[in-house]
DNA sequence: TTGAAAGCGCTAACAT
DNA sequence: ATGTTAGCGCTTTCAA
């Protein structure tokens, strides 16, 4: 890479100090305006570009926000992502997103990276409750927010923005034994989500507060994506474990569980509902006949933004938690009210 | 944020220079052991961290490859990003992310802030095939590597990825012909992708083949998204045009087509294939009956980076174009080899 | 094997 | 309104 210009350069070719020059840069109003103008345009034209480093360096500020997701398959995180980096921009930040991939040691890399760069805030998703909590603790106790959201962590004193699984969970539940259903399987999440626990218990309570038996058996717990969906699908049907309804713990898992039954050329009765929380926009669009819960995103990354913000604005400010509510969606044959 | 511990304190606590905790800390060999040991020992400890911004304004180098994409719904990109993520990492590369949202000026905005960030090279799907030449051209004429991907700009001398979009959108559309459609409808691309016009030829080239009639009301010109899809399926439903097959650009538009149809409660008959280039892992495994051109992400994602390290070596260095085979991926009633 | 010193590009306190 | 100067944290000569 050429050496780019620097303010130096501009100083010495039009014979003024770089103090003027940086002043007049950044817009400070004590500068001649003649002066400002002649190096505005000096500047435009050699292409002189800020020297990022050298400023953050400088004012021991970087204006970065790190985002850590588990993962960016389903459409939650990009919207996410996508809504952060705009109102971000708008306060003047930039964003360094990191993708976990589900893996714990790749979340640890990343974070301690984060911290290198001294990115002055982290809004994450955490892809696992245990593994990294000493990592967390350690960069709140430098003074670096962490905001969670979506996989929050309780034991972490931390502002956190997450949605009513247990409630929207339990309303799923009773929407599919108010439809006539009688044999829910639960395709669950990893045991190291803690969202998982919340829904299970959601489907545990559900089962006894219409009196309909509750036996382990009708549990598998799974991973998140497509192939761990399949997998569970499989395991659930060796085991000849009858069901007319999937409470799937993620719209991939649930893809995957059906895309399975597909594959066996089992034709899916119009009455096995298949449902799950977390939907994305994609396969709700695509998939007419899966009752979802939508988490709002928007919302969920707007009060991502203020709690940072309190944050930064006052590190030993209390730690809230924000529990935003889902929606329902039912698209289903045997439709009932929500 | 607290102050973090720089190697000045180190320095001073433990009595020794600067120079030399620098040196233990980087692994220089000539440190004497001990010293060695009780300076890691000790920055461990007071969980030292580089300060990123300091050392890249020192050396000059930054080590952050910029990755600009026009979006994030396709499994596309994420699937690019995340290989990238993983080869540069191991090379010692971190990235920025940016996603312009199918707009120019977001697109401007996200590369002018890495050539603020001093990236030492971009990965770039543009959005548009003309708006923001001139900036391309300014961060080449720079020194910054540029490396043009998925939808690349021919008048640009860069070096680039791209797939053979012609030769596959030809052979979808001879397999369509083959397998006996004859109302073959076009649901193309936006103008300013350069994509786009070659798919066009593809489409006209085959049934100019087969003395098919090519007919410029059978081709909708449309955006990338969902929405586009259904907007142009709309339109060629009250133009009262028939068709037993739809070659689409995206397969997002496909989708939204299809949804659309399906709103419609129009039934589509086995034998209206609905096709599309670019397929996405997610839809491919939901949607079992729509043939896709499916591009080899990790192929691209690993030939960007050999011709950015390339770049990186000598940036006067030639300015290769690679061309990558893909993969139709026929999921239709009517299946015919390949 | 170590230390002293210069300097990367920029900002801000101070002086003029 | 402008210039001078010091210094942010680090690496890298050069000297010891």
């Amino acid at each position: 890479m050429k050496n780019p210009i620097t303010i130096n350069d501009i100083a010495f070719e039009l014979g003024v100090s770089k103090s003027t020059v940086s002043r007049a840069l950044r817009n400070e109003p004590n500068v001649k305006k003649e002066v400002r103008s002649k190096i505005l345009a000096f500047a435009k034209e050699k292409g002189y570009t800020r020297n990022e480093y050298a400023i953050n360096f400088r004012n021991k500020s970087t204006k970065i926000i790190g985002i850590v997701v588990p993962e960016m398959i389903t459409s939650f995180y990009v919207n996410f992502i996508t809504r952060i980096q705009s109102i971000l921009y708008a306060k003047g930040f930039h964003t360094i997103i990191s993708i976990s991939n589900e893996n714990p040691d790749i979340e640890k890399d990343n974070l301690l990276m984060m911290e290198s760069y001294r990115v002055e805030g982290i809004l994450i998703s955490a892809c696992h409750n245990k593994k990294n909590i000493d990592i967390y603790r350690r960069l709140i106790d430098k003074g670096i927010p962490l905001i969670f959201f979506d996989r929050t962590i309780d034991e972490l004193a931390v502002p956190k923005v997450k949605i009513d699984d247990y409630i929207k969970s339990f309303f799923m539940m009773e929407y599919l034994i108010r439809s006539g259903r009688k044999q829910i399987i639960h395709l669950a999440g990893p045991s190291y989500i803690q969202n998982t626990l919340e829904r299970k218990n959601a489907y545990r309570d559900a089962l006894e507060k219409f009196h309909l038996p509750f036996n382990q058996e009708n549990i598998i717990e799974s991973g998140v994506n497509f192939e761990d969906g399949e997998k569970a699908m499989e395991a659930f049907m060796k085991k000849q474990i009858p069901f007319d309804a999937i409470f799937c713990f993620t719209e991939m898992s649930a893809l995957g569980a059906k895309s399975f039954l597909q594959k066996l050329h089992y034709s899916i009765p119009e009455d096995v509902a298949i449902c799950c929380v977390s939907g994305t926009v994609l396969s709700s669009l695509v998939y007419p006949t899966m009752t979802v819960i939508e988490q709002p995103v928007e919302l969920m990354a707007d009060y991502c933004v203020e709690l940072l913000m309190e944050k930064l604005d006052n590190m030993d400010g209390p730690n809230r938690t924000v529990v935003l509510e889902a929606k329902m969606i039912i698209r289903d044959s045997t439709k009932v009210d929500e």
